[in-house]
DNA sequence: AAACTCAGCAACCGCATCTTG
DNA sequence: TCAAGATGCGGTTGCTGAGTT
């Protein structure tokens, strides 16, 4: 359906930083209410506030709710954070229901500002989790970069440096990531979640004259050594993990494929037995950055040596690292 | 001390999805 | 079933303060 109008977009109604006043005056309507919110909406002119309703939940659920917590990241939770996101992506309010008092704005906010630059500078792409092509990496990975911290960047200097004379690395590295841009595709692809959307999009995928080869292409990216990284295996009582390593245990047995929709609850994705198979249509592999001509064949990827790493670096950090090669 | 740069974060915006009549 | 309203979500913007030149 179409856009609502909103009320934010009212001359008169007032935007910017809250005020003190106004701050008292939201918590002290809500709390006449009894802690509940009948309708956002109508809010404003209840509580006397001249604020768009959207602008009165945001400071309600990102700053004066009573549960949230404030202050800095632990490195449990951001530790957290990172294995979420790499089984859900960008979804902030799902990972924000894992982290007590957490919101999901914060979350996004500490993802972009801290977390993601601390994988770019270990060469890692905070988008796929995969390592980064070395052509990508400016400076070897900026491990010269203060947030690493010296012995760890000293241990990893020979690793990179392995890296980068691997000249088939590169587009092997550059397979996978075809492989989690097709994935990460058609969970953001609404109209697959459906079996509505699932039908149409086989009827498609069975009409297009190219699916024999897309779909080789797609069962050579499955048979090789692929592994779900350990550090999404070992979340105790997070069933994404489930949901990524069923992707993969998908990818290595023959069709057909099953997708689920990542804004999916993820327990009733874990617990639901009725998947509908599908296969990746051909638009798919259009939308992303390199042509599935490109790569006729894989070879299984070596595993640098990181025994060098055993004593220098966070075993969780060295876990991404060593997984952003394996994958 | 002033000007400039940049990181951090609160808040906004627009679209998607859900709810209701 | 459909349309309109309400709410949620994720990307982006812009302000502020700290650090640097």
């Amino acid at each position: 359906m179409g856009r609502s109008p909103c009320c934010c977009h009212d001359a008169g109604v007032k935007k910017g930083p809250w005020t003190e006043e106004e701050d008292r005056a939201l918590v002290e309507h809500i709390k006449k209410q009894g802690g509940h919110v009948g309708s956002w909406r109508g809010l404003p002119r209840a509580a006397g506030l001249n604020r768009c309703g959207k602008s009165c939940r945001l400071r309600w659920t990102n700053y004066l709710r009573p549960d949230i917590r404030r202050g800095n990241f632990s490195d449990d939770e951001e530790r957290l954070i990172i294995r979420l996101h790499a089984a859900l992506g960008n979804k902030w309010s799902t990972i924000a229901t894992h982290l007590d008092g957490r919101t999901d704005n914060e979350i996004k906010n500490y993802w972009n500002t801290h977390i993601k630059k601390k994988l770019l500078r270990m060469g890692i792409d905070p988008v796929t989790h995969q390592r980064l092509p070395p052509d990508l990496l400016a400076d070897g990975g900026g491990l010269a970069s203060p947030l690493l911290s010296p012995p760890g960047a000293a241990a990893l200097q020979p690793l990179l440096s392995a890296v980068a004379s691997l000249g088939s690395l590169d587009t092997a590295l550059r397979q996978f990531q075809l492989l989690q841009h097709l994935l990460n595709a058609i969970n953001s692809n609404s109209d697959v979640t459906t079996a509505a959307g699932l039908m149409a999009t086989n009827a498609m995928v069975n009409s297009s004259s190219n699916v024999a080869s897309f779909q080789e292409q797609m069962n050579a990216l499955a048979h090789t050594n692929y592994q779900l990284p350990a550090y999404l295996r070992d979340v105790p009582s997070f069933s994404g993990q489930d949901m990524a390593q069923e992707r993969i245990n998908c990818n290595n047995n023959t069709a057909p494929v099953l997708i689920r929709s990542s804004a999916e609850s993820v327990d009733q994705c874990c617990n639901d037995a009725a998947l509908v198979p599908e296969t990746y249509p051909q638009e798919v592999a259009a939308s992303v950055d390199w042509q599935v001509q490109d790569f006729p064949s894989l070879e299984p990827l070596e595993l640098p040596n990181l025994s060098s790493l055993e004593s220098d670096l966070d075993p969780f950090w060295k876990e991404i690292l060593e997984s952003s090669f394996r994958s």
